[in-house]
RNA sequence: CGCGGGGUAGAGCAGUUUGGUAGCUCGUCGGGCUCAUAACCCGGAGGUCGUGGGUUCAAAUCCCUCCCCCGCAA
């Protein structure tokens, strides 16, 4: 079976390199073009050209797939099948009919819910306790098409958005293998998605990072734990943008934002909608992230309470 | 050349403007006090002040180089 793979962060890594262990026919990979990011806007490479160079696997960066361009490119390949993991742009009906076997997606939710760019964080921060991954046909829009297979994986109430990502990524692949078996072999089935179940959630932006002090501790700590490692939950204390990377709730009661105390028997605890909030690891400007007590330990706090309208 | 902050003891910071004995809090070790303690008191150990060079009688501090970390922005 030749196959096209369109990725680009690691999620995707490792069924790239399950469909290369495999002994798939990878005919190319595309991926999302370089881009200027990070400190002094130096251009990266995604994680997946870097993985596809390694191998000499060829590879395509098309601003636009849609472009003609681009559908040209594939057509050329001749794919029997196009295989999509977090590639980060949504192909044309003109591209879906291009493979015999058709375009297969790995997404990673139990579709139909949580459809949509970031499933993984959005199901640690609406406290899930289950989430998985979807093998399902591509159609026009967006998450929609019939289901292959799927697999459930628990999230526990120390799972990091980060940790979710690495485990969903590895399990994936491995759903990915089995469902590319079953389409081999003919025993594939096709499952329409239950529209009354669906749900979607947009991708992450600045403002879901900000933490509104009047929800309860629990939800804080919910989307401190999802933010971890990629955004971090952001506060602001006197306008200044700090960063909560570990939290717990706790019991207690005092205003949204109020630091009850801050020492090194009881931590950092601060108010919330509903119980306090222990925060365990934060980060303020030009500091790197560092547990709760270091951070008072040889500083003033910078005010007693947190800004509770958000950023300035 | 996108903008900006930072690197000083195991951890977190002050000191740099105006060059002149290396400081603070926490931790750690020893001792004391206490029915007892993560509390309190006394004492100790621990630092090539990120790297390399320059200026100077003298550099954490002033000048140049390089490395690393972080916030904004994407």
């Amino acid at each position: 079976m030749r196959i096209v793979f369109m990725g680009t962060p690691e999620f995707a890594v490792p069924s790239l390199a399950q469909l290369k262990d495999d002994q798939y026919e990878i005919a190319a990979v595309f991926t999302q073009p370089d881009r200027k990011s990070g400190r002094g806007h130096k251009v990266c490479a995604p994680t997946v050209k870097q993985f596809a160079l390694k191998y000499g696997i060829p590879v395509f960066q098309f601003e636009k797939i849609k472009s003609a361009e681009g559908v040209a490119a594939i057509a050329d390949l001749a794919p029997d099948m196009i295989v999509t993991a977090a590639f980060g742009q949504i192909l044309s009906k003109e591209i879906l009919d291009i493979p015999r076997f058709g375009c297969i997606n790995v997404h990673a939710s139990l579709l139909p819910k949580y459809r949509g760019a970031a499933p993984i964080q959005w199901a640690i921060i609406n406290g899930e306790s289950q989430t998985g991954i979807t093998i399902m046909y591509m159609d026009e829009w967006l998450d929609t098409g019939d289901i292959i297979m799927s697999s459930a994986l628990d999230i526990d109430e120390k799972t990091t958005g980060g940790m979710l990502y690495r485990k969903l990524a590895v399990l994936g692949a491995g759903v990915l293998c089995d469902a590319l078996e079953a389409i081999k072999d003919g025993s594939a089935t096709r499952t329409p998605q239950d529209e009354t179940q669906s749900s979607y959630f947009p991708p992450l932006s600045k403002k879901h990072g900000q933490i509104n002090w009047n929800k309860s501790a629990r939800e804080i700590a919910n989307l401190v734990r999802a933010l971890d490692p990629f955004m971090g939950a952001a506060a602001h204390m006197e306008g200044q943008p700090m960063k909560i990377w570990s939290a717990e709730a706790a019991e207690g009661d005092a205003k949204p934002g109020e630091i009850v105390c801050a020492d090194v028997k009881t931590g950092l605890l601060a108010g919330t909608g509903e119980g306090l909030l222990r925060i365990l690891e934060i980060q303020a400007p030009c500091c790197k992230r560092m547990p709760a007590c270091d951070f008072f330990c040889g500083r003033k706090l910078p005010a007693k309470m947190f800004d509770i309208s958000g950023a300035p």
